[in-house]
DNA sequence: TCCGTAACTGCAAACGTTTGCAGCAGAAAT
DNA sequence: ATTTCTGCTGCAAACGTTTGCAGTTACGGA
């Protein structure tokens, strides 16, 4: 129903080669001729079809970004950016929600795979094999993960969680809670691996209660375990799950900060209006988005360019935080860190 | 690089449309040659290429959706409600983000043409004319607004604001201001409508302020207006902005419910996280995305289906309201519901 | 024995473009 | 006057599939 480029060829006799130069080479076509051909296309409705160009270019002009939860405040501002990038250089960002499933991940590669010219794969939680099966398909690029030979952008969410670690234990806290994020997610490790490490350091138990899923209610849930944990102070996968469970404390009885420190990372939007303020690692979202899009279209170009970029985070100290019950540095902490919870 | 369906017919001998029919119409393949031929596809990591397969069946098992800002947390449960609703019937959603700009929009629609079957148009601000005029392109289906000849799913916003408007005259509220949304926004007009109606009715007054942005911002940097307007009372275009006006009169020194009453629309999840929980009236997001996936399928087969489904809202009181000072029915209001304010 | 039928497979034409090559006219250079 | 070049246009082969049609084989029934 809709014209084709036989159509407009028909309607102003001339060649479709001409017709298709019109669209995809003015310069070689004489002006006059072409004026003639966009009349008639205007006149007829008609539209390059994307697919078949794609078919015999190889190229889409569009970028596929799959995330995790789009319901997830943390993303947005990396969608945005992405977008705002790629549009600067005439693409379009094609966005897919996985649900936090791994299955769905790999169904979703391979529905965009050839309706783009490549994919940014944001958090994913498949294993590094498949992803490496997966760029052979189409061209990856990994956020928040690294994988070898792939391209990546990750955010230094270690040096956050050590930051993090660093203030609490500053502020006199010895007893810390971990609430780890989703089984598979290579930044809970990361950070699980960072904590323990600057906990270690600093004469402080860390306990790891998860996996969670990286939610208000993942938060929420755990209030209970965290009181029963005995802890002054709780560093949370993200700012979702540490919003949560200062609600699901305060459900309890339980003040934030007057009896446990809470910290969270990514540092939402949110975060900003919940009483308390919340403490927070920010990570640099927007770059990271800007960044994936950029190494993905050089990637096009250069077919070895798989550097790995990582872009600094940096602490937010608000309300939800304060000092601990040993204030600059008592006695009677242990000398170890403790790692728990179930293996991810 | 990557395999085709030649290399693969190739490789086992046999003709490329049994390696298709293998993957297409498995039926009609001796059962041991197909096995010959998947072992093959296996070993060669073949998958069928989508956009050829497009260009032929004219259906791609894709579904495009057009958000205004991904960013708003309104849109993030009616986009899962669709997914989830496509993938049931084997369909694909991408998502695009227009970022409130109407020429993006056309765009878009233009980019996603030829790689989906179909597009969902959330809350679009472009005319009426062009919006036809894209439909002939690309099948559409609109959410939140209502284009004569397309198939349609709104939520009545109206009936809600109307609610709203009648909560408020009940608690005593006789001044009552309105923040209004985007310019282009059916939604707003709507809104405005009703409340009019409704303030009428009731003998109250409703002072329209705007059109503002849809964002915390975009209410938070009204409030100084809203304390000019010498209003008890205040409708909000959406939660977002309730929530960033909230903010605005509390710097402002001015208390919610105490001082002014605050109704939002939308019911996002944020609104029972808030101090004080918001007042609202609840639009059945989710029910939207999954009647839109629907209406857009059936569409399909059946192409005179220009239905339009109306969803019902309903008010959630919480406790951004309170009574006014005229309690129950007092004297001294104003006969006269006048409408001001930029047109949109 | 012959025929009809069922089950499978191959052939080739589509789908809507792009693009290297060749052809052709006219202008400029020799 | 011949050549070279430039600017434009047409021709046809691709891109990777699907699918109606026809052909082959084997088999059961008459």
């Amino acid at each position: 129903m809709p014209a084709t480029i036989r159509d407009v060829a028909r309607a102003c006799g001339v060649h479709i080669s001409t017709v298709s130069r019109t669209f995809s080479a003015p310069h070689l076509v004489n002006p006059e001729t072409r004026g003639r051909v966009l009349a008639c296309a205007e006149h007829l409705g008609y539209r390059p079809n994307k697919a078949a160009r794609a078919l015999i270019t190889g190229r889409t002009h569009n970028i596929g970004l799959m995330v995790a939860d789009i319901a997830n405040p943390f993303f947005p501002p990396l969608i945005k950016a992405a977008e705002s990038q790629a549009r600067h250089r005439d693409y379009h960002i094609f966005v897919t929600d996985t649900n936090e499933d791994p299955s769905v991940e790999e169904e979703l590669v391979h529905a965009l795979a050839k309706q783009v010219d490549g994919v940014l794969l944001c958090s994913p939680r498949m294993s590094n094999s498949l992803i490496e099966q997966l760029s052979r398909e189409v061209p990856l690029v990994v956020i928040n993960r690294q994988v070898t030979g792939l391209p990546a952008v990750v955010m230094d969410v270690g040096q956050g969680a050590r930051l993090a670690i660093e203030h609490l234990t500053g502020l006199g806290h010895r007893e810390i809670a971990l609430l780890s994020g989703p089984r598979g997610s290579w930044t809970s490790r990361e950070i699980r691996r960072a904590a323990g490490a600057a906990a270690r350091a600093a004469d402080a138990t860390l306990t790891v209660l998860g996996p969670n899923p990286p939610t208000e209610d993942g938060g929420q849930s755990m209030a209970d375990q965290v009181r029963r944990a005995e802890v002054t102070a709780v560093l949370a996968y993200n700012d979702l799950m540490a919003i949560g469970l200062i609600e699901g404390l305060d459900a309890l009885g339980i003040g934030v900060p007057k009896d446990i420190s809470v910290v969270g990372i990514d540092d939402i939007s949110l975060s900003r209006l919940t009483r308390p303020k919340l403490t927070t690692v920010a990570t640099p979202t927007a770059a990271a988005g800007r960044t994936a899009v950029d190494m993905l279209l050089q990637h096009g170009d250069d077919r070895r360019t798989t550097a790995q970029v990582t872009l600094q985070t940096e602490l937010v100290i608000r309300d939800s935080t304060s000092p601990g019950p040993h204030c600059p540095a008592g006695p009677g902490s242990t000398a170890t860190a403790a790692l728990e919870g179930v293996a991810s």
